[in-house]
DNA sequence: GCAAGATATTCGTTTGTACGAATATAATAT
DNA sequence: ATATTATATTCGTACAAACGAATATCTTGC
């Protein structure tokens, strides 16, 4: 167990662990996507239409988020609700601050995030 | 020219420049490169040393950083210096800051710091 | 010019990724 | 049960990435 310094620290990833978590930012989709869920949680659908990109396209990029776990999902009733994932360690960490502080002033994310915290505002009132 | 607020600020890059950005990150061997080269400036031969990896494995992996505008090389006589470039907007400083700060705790990525900063500072007495 | 060292590139192959199109599964309502 | 809506998966294909092996280029010293 190389817990050398203090034995409350979490585990530190290997290298191999740290690639997998860059190659779920190596896409614009899924920037994009990641950037919507820094306003909140969202469903499929949301997505799909903020988006503006085929369902099955989208789909196939939140698998590739979860499987990275950068993104959770649960599922209620005919709808699975995504949002980020609690980071797991600093690089994680990192790369989610990345989304919220870095992201702001890229035109066209900006506008997306604005538009998906109006949608995750009017989920509060209106739950799909 | 999209400059609204302040005709100083910086162009900030597409989304689509994010990901090549982080498509440099996206692969163990690239990884331990810009690990290594946060200690400082290095020639080929060094981070071959270091990295214990075959010479035209790393100079692959140099170009591909090169062409991502993560790392800049100089020529002096037989040798290319590789070094981190400096950041151009806030995604790259973030990730470069990931670098230095998010690697440390990561037992292997450490221990390939620490021996590429005793050879960079070989190389001030003793250039190769 | 030629040899030697340092670095870069090419070739062939394998694996991973991205996407449209189509289809499958899951839950709900009627 | 069937239809409908929401989401996920599969198939086929096109393209990018990674690697070992071999080779090319560039620079210097003789």
């Amino acid at each position: 167990m190389p817990q050398t310094r203090s034995s409350h620290r979490r585990a530190q990833p290997g290298v191999s662990a740290l690639d997998i978590l860059f190659k779920g930012f190596a896409d614009e989709t899924r920037i994009r996507v990641l950037n919507l869920l820094a306003a909140g949680e969202l469903c499929v659908c949301d997505l799909v239409e903020l988006l503006n990109l085929p369902q099955p396209l989208v789909s196939r990029h939140l698998a590739y988020l979860r499987r990275t776990a950068l993104v959770e999902a649960t599922r209620s009733a005919k709808f699975a609700h995504y949002r980020l994932a609690a980071p797991t360690h600093a690089v994680h960490a990192n790369l989610i601050a990345c989304v919220r502080r870095c992201f702001g002033g890229i035109p066209s994310l900006d506008a997306e995030r604005r538009a998906a915290a109006r949608r995750v505002h009017e989920r509060r009132s209106t739950p799909c």
